[in-house]
RNA sequence: GGUGCCAUAGCUCAGUUGGUAGAGCAAAGGACUGAAAAUCCUUGUGUCACUGGUUCGAUUCCCGUUGGCACCA
């Protein structure tokens, strides 16, 4: 039986060092799952591996796209499934770690089959949305599936957009392509989750920040401001820099935003995990404990 | 030393013509299916500085105390 060992947690608990460990152990490459380190220059602000860590272990998905590359969840779920098949003919099991919490998903239960919305409908919704309003958009959506409109948030934009992007697109309801249900792999999933006390994880944070710093974040992200605008760019670490370069922001308050947001998103990740029945969780300290767990699931 | 002003949520401040109070920020909780480090939703009891007085009732009015600020010496 072949196994997947995902290693999830919130930003900053220390998933990079254990996933090295497991690596060790057990001889496997490290498949990431984020989706900022996954851009090539984002190196500093994302908390990516070190060139050292990388040495350590062959790492997938960590810097291999350009900040214009257009990517998605459902995309990653494509390719990182692909890559597991490959590597699961040499492997018996292997390491998956990361901390966006619907790549995660993308990987463990699949995402449905959605077609990918083409430039000009997005660009003509975007218009659409900025000319009508939110409301004039809810109703379109009651029309045209509503079904969805029933379930969906309808004070999120983005949520409403897309689905109305569909329905135009491909003249069936958004409700049609969602089959609420989980996809079988044919591999067994060992979700270990890594948490630590709040105020251990915060004061880790606000230290990440500071070493960040130390390390050139100010410099990467002065490289990245004429791309502030990409998608990839509206990132912790980076997006409150920018407000720096514009004058709109003092540096030490910008930092503090940094850290402020980070421990926001650390929060959201614990949010979102909490509620996956499925994940054992430990502190990142316990090593044995975490390396006894999977042998017992391996056995 | 004298006079005046101020003291209310973690912070900045409203407010109560006397019936125990509310905004912003911070903080916390939640949602999440092709942009997800994104996007969106919900949540405000606090010795109203301390002591005493007036009052059926004081955070509000009065005396005093402490701390802060300003002005005068």
């Amino acid at each position: 039986m072949k196994s997947l060992i995902v290693l999830i947690g919130p930003t900053g608990v220390g998933k990079t060092d254990l996933s090295l460990a497991l690596a060790k152990c057990y001889k496997s490459p490290i498949i990431s799952a984020d989706s900022r380190q996954i851009y090539a220059t984002l190196q500093i602000g994302t908390a990516a591996p070190t060139p050292e860590q990388l040495e350590q272990a062959k790492h997938y998905f960590i810097g291999t796209l350009q900040l214009t590359d257009y990517y998605s969840a459902a995309q990653y779920e494509l390719d990182a499934i692909k890559l597991l098949d490959e590597l699961f003919t040499s492997h018996d099991t292997l390491i998956l770690t990361g901390g966006s919490m619907m790549y995660i998903d993308a990987i463990c239960k699949g995402i449905d089959d959605i077609p990918t919305v083409d430039a000009e409908t997005r660009e003509y919704m975007m218009q659409h949305y900025e000319k009508e309003g939110l409301e004039a958009l809810c109703k379109e959506l009651k029309l045209l599936d509503p079904e969805y409109y029933k379930s969906v948030d309808l004070k999120n934009p983005k949520r409403v957009i897309h689905a109305l992007e569909i329905c135009y697109m491909t003249g069936k309801t958004y409700t049609s392509f969602r089959t609420k249900s989980a996809k079988q792999r044919p591999f067994r999933i060992i979700k270990i989750g890594l948490t630590r006390d709040r105020e251990e994880l915060y004061d880790r944070i606000n230290h990440r920040v500071d070493k960040m710093m130390e390390d050139g974040l100010l410099e990467e992200a002065r490289q990245m401001y004429p791309f502030r605008h990409l998608n990839a760019l509206n990132t912790v670490g980076y997006k409150e820099l920018f407000k720096y370069f514009d004058g709109e922001w003092t540096l030490p308050f910008a930092i503090e935003k940094i850290k402020q947001n980070s421990r926001i998103y650390s929060r959201k990740q614990m949010t979102w995990f909490k509620r996956d029945s499925d994940i054992t969780w430990f502190h990142p300290d316990q090593q044995k404990e975490i390396k006894a767990y999977i042998e017992e699931r391996l056995r």
